[in-house]
DNA sequence: TGCGCCCCTAGAGCGTGCTA
DNA sequence: TAGCACGCTCTAGGGGCGCA
């Protein structure tokens, strides 16, 4: 699976316009709308326009669902079809139970990999890393409201979609990796038909 | 080494919308 | 409605790279 880092910016970043794309590249910005019109014939990147006052409308690019299948999936087709060979033989409750047996192994783990962080911007520094090594894209931000967390890509959201104990599973994961003091909500949910998953991270304190 | 392809730059021109 | 600002489009040409 290839991508390059035209896809990997609109994947992160979202709708850009050329001239976004060429300085986050440090290309001109006939270079970058070069490469974006080229993507765009191949399906991978749509454009569309948007007026914003004085000049020409400006041309945004971002990615098409064909452009987001260049982004791992994994073993997509597998996984759902094991999650529902396993509601329809066990039942739904020993799907749950499954579901559960797996939020706590994946709490445990975090919990340990975070162990030697004790403020919450380091605790969320690591969570980001290690979601980021299991193919979330995840990057974080802070700001006046506290933090925000962001997973730019879903490695397992075929999966989700059949099953949505994995979002609530991984929701109660975070609040429990990072404290009682903590309040986390999620704001942006790629199953809700959101770019990205995003959680508002707030100290309660 | 020559050729072709791809990616990129630079510059000029064009299209759109705001403002006086 | 003309002038202006902003951003897109077109075109020519250069550099890097792979291949025969």
């Amino acid at each position: 699976m290839k991508t390059n880092r035209f896809l990997m910016l609109l994947k992160t970043r979202g709708g850009l316009t050329a001239a976004s794309v060429a300085q986050e590249l440090g290309i001109t910005n006939e270079g970058a709308r070069l490469q974006l019109l080229k993507f765009v014939e191949e399906g991978l990147v749509s454009a569309s326009n948007e007026s914003t006052g004085v000049g020409r409308p400006k041309q945004i690019f971002s990615l098409t669902p064909q452009g987001n299948s260049k982004f791992p999936d994994t073993h997509a087709e597998l996984t759902v079809k094991l999650i529902n060979l396993m509601r329809d033989t066990l039942g739904e409750d020993a799907l749950k139970a499954v579901m559960d047996a797996g939020e706590v192994f994946g709490k445990d783990r975090y919990m340990k990999e975070l162990e030697p962080f004790s403020n919450l911007e380091e605790r969320i520094a690591g969570l980001t890393e290690i979601r980021t090594r299991e193919g979330y894209m995840a990057e974080y931000t802070k700001d006046e409201a506290g933090y925000l967390l962001i997973e730019n890509h879903c490695p397992i959201c075929a999966a989700a979609k059949s099953c949505q104990g994995f979002c609530t599973g991984e929701l109660n994961i975070f609040k429990q990796v990072l404290g009682s003091k903590v309040e986390i909500s999620r704001i942006d949910h790629i199953l809700s038909g959101d770019r990205r998953c995003a959680y508002r991270i707030a100290e309660t304190q």
